[in-house]
Order: C-alpha cells, then structure tokens, then sequence
DNA sequence: ATATACACGACTTAAAGGATCGGATATAGA
DNA sequence: TCTATATCCGATCCTTTAAGTCGTGTATAT
C-alpha cells in the first residue's frame, strides 16, 4: 500500500530522460518507451497529460515530440504525480464523503493529516533536475508540526 | 492514488477507541464495528492480525474481547500500517524484480527511495496515545538527508 | 502524397482490496 | 451441563481500480 502508480513512475522517468538531453530537444513518446521498455501507447498518454499541465510542449509531425517546457529545476515530483496518479490524500475518508459516520469528530483523520501534508513537502522538495545528478543538491527537507 | 487502505484506517480507529478507555478494558469487535459503523467481520479480521503482531490482547467467551497489550505511547501508525495495508514501498519496482529493464540505474528510485523513508519516520513518530488527544504532544518530525 | 507523430476517447483485461460466509474453539454464567 | 457469546481461521465473492490496448482523427516535415 501506499505505492506509486506506474503512470506517475513513467512520467518521472519519461521527464527525468527529457531532462538529461541537450537543451530542449524533442523526443517522441515511442523512442522514450523503447528506451525503458515501457508501454508505447501508455507513455504517450502520460506525456501527453504533461502537456496539458504544461510541464511539456508537443510537436507534432516527422521529427516532432515532446520537450521539456520548463527548466528541469522548476518541476518537482508532486506535480507531476498529482497530475498523473491523481490527488495524494492519506485517508480514505477524504475522499469519500460517506464515510466517517461517526457523530464525534474522528480523531484519526486529524493527525493523518499533517503526515500527509509533510508527505506533499517532501515531494515537492524533489525536482527533476535533482533527478538527473543524483548528488546535484543537498536539500534539507524539515518538516514541522503537531502529531 | 499513496492512499491509506481502510484497513489500516479501521485498526487505526479500532486501537483509538481501546486506548481512550480505562486502563485495560475489553471491547468486543462487534462493538467496535457497532460505534464506528464499520464491518463487523472486518473489524474482527483486523483486530485478530493486531493480536499476533502483541499489539492487542484477545479474550475468549462472554464478556471477552480485545484489550491493548501495550501502552499506547508505545505504539506507533507505521508498524500498525504496514502490519495491515502490506509494506510501505513508494515505487513498484522495489517489489517487482521484473521491473527497471533499464541497463542504467534508474536515477529516479534512489530519491524517492529517500521520501519513503521520510514517510516512514513520519508515521512512526504518529502515536496510538498522540491520536487520543490530538493536542496531547508537540512532535517535531524533522527529516533531513539529500533529495 | 506519404510517413511520422501527437491527440483523444472508448474499450478490455488484470490485479488488488473490501467484504462475506461457514465452521471451529474457548469461556462465563444460568 | 447447556447455552449464549466471542475469538479464531480459512475460503470465497464482489466491487473497484489500475494497467494496458485499440481505433480514429489531426498536424507537420520531407
């Protein structure tokens, strides 16, 4: 439990591939697929919900692709499995408004919470460009707050 | 999607309610199920798998039911998770071997990797007695390391 | 024109999680 | 001793979700 979806770690790659090459050079979805053996047609809808976050632009046509729209130290991981995993909610409950019939407030759901909210810091402190050069940037991640 | 199974959710709840009575008393599974609105026969399965990790204590007949084994203080979310919901791995291919075809280390595990083990820190510092009175301690969870 | 590549939606399939059922054992009290 | 109450354990069903596939359309460079 708790795991990343695939989608998300085939986005992750997919940009981390994007941001390793020259300056902006486009590739396409089928050449980053057969490089990690990868599903085409999967990695070319993950990429192409890059686009419409607008973490990716799109050339269409012989020689086209995808490239990076922004610099690799601008996009972090939470975004980007935000996007592609959907919304990163710890407890079920959140989501699903049926639940929690409890009359008293459930005192579980409260300190879940905050975990979940050191969670997203985390991964917002995780940029692509950290993902190129594993030893690129020593970031301290410190989260604080009642549990 | 890295969302808490209810499992994990019920025992959570579950382990709340023993705690926040007297010292030791005994509560059934259906009476637990009954408060919280939860299933029963969940409810039952769950508290039986905190029986063989020593978090609870079992009691057969009438009048029986589960009692916590330990202080509450000395019970943490992490090892009541991962005793329900499975291993807390953020990345698939840490389970599936079949996976990361890639010749070249995969760049992109090593620093989640270093996430998952900031979540995990995180839910170990969560207390069964810090769920009982949600102001009850001022927990600084401070994780460092490189990302 | 044609080959290449993105764009989008619908569909199928596979796996996981949640929930249920049946039967067995143990205990307290009438 | 008999009965009601509980834990225990295994097997199974059902719903949901994720993963992957397919088909069609559109844009662009050569």
């Amino acid at each position: 439990m708790l795991r990343l979806g695939k989608k998300a770690d085939y986005g992750l790659i997919a940009l981390r591939h994007l941001a390793s090459k020259p300056p902006r050079a486009a590739c396409s979805a089928r050449e980053i697929a057969r490089i990690y053996r990868m599903p085409t047609e999967l990695v070319a809808k993950i990429l192409q919900r890059l686009v419409k976050i607008g973490l990716l632009a799109s050339q269409h046509g012989t020689n086209g692709g995808y490239a990076l729209a922004k610099d690799p130290s601008e996009i972090n991981a939470f975004e980007v499995i935000r996007a592609l995993d959907g919304p990163l909610v710890i407890t079920s409950c959140v989501t699903d408004r049926s639940e929690c019939h409890q009359l008293t407030t459930c005192t579980v759901r409260e300190p879940l919470r905050r975990v979940n909210d050191a969670i997203v810091k985390a991964l917002s402190d995780v940029t692509v460009s950290s993902l190129i050069d594993d030893n690129a940037g020593l970031v301290h991640v410190r989260v604080e707050g009642r549990l």
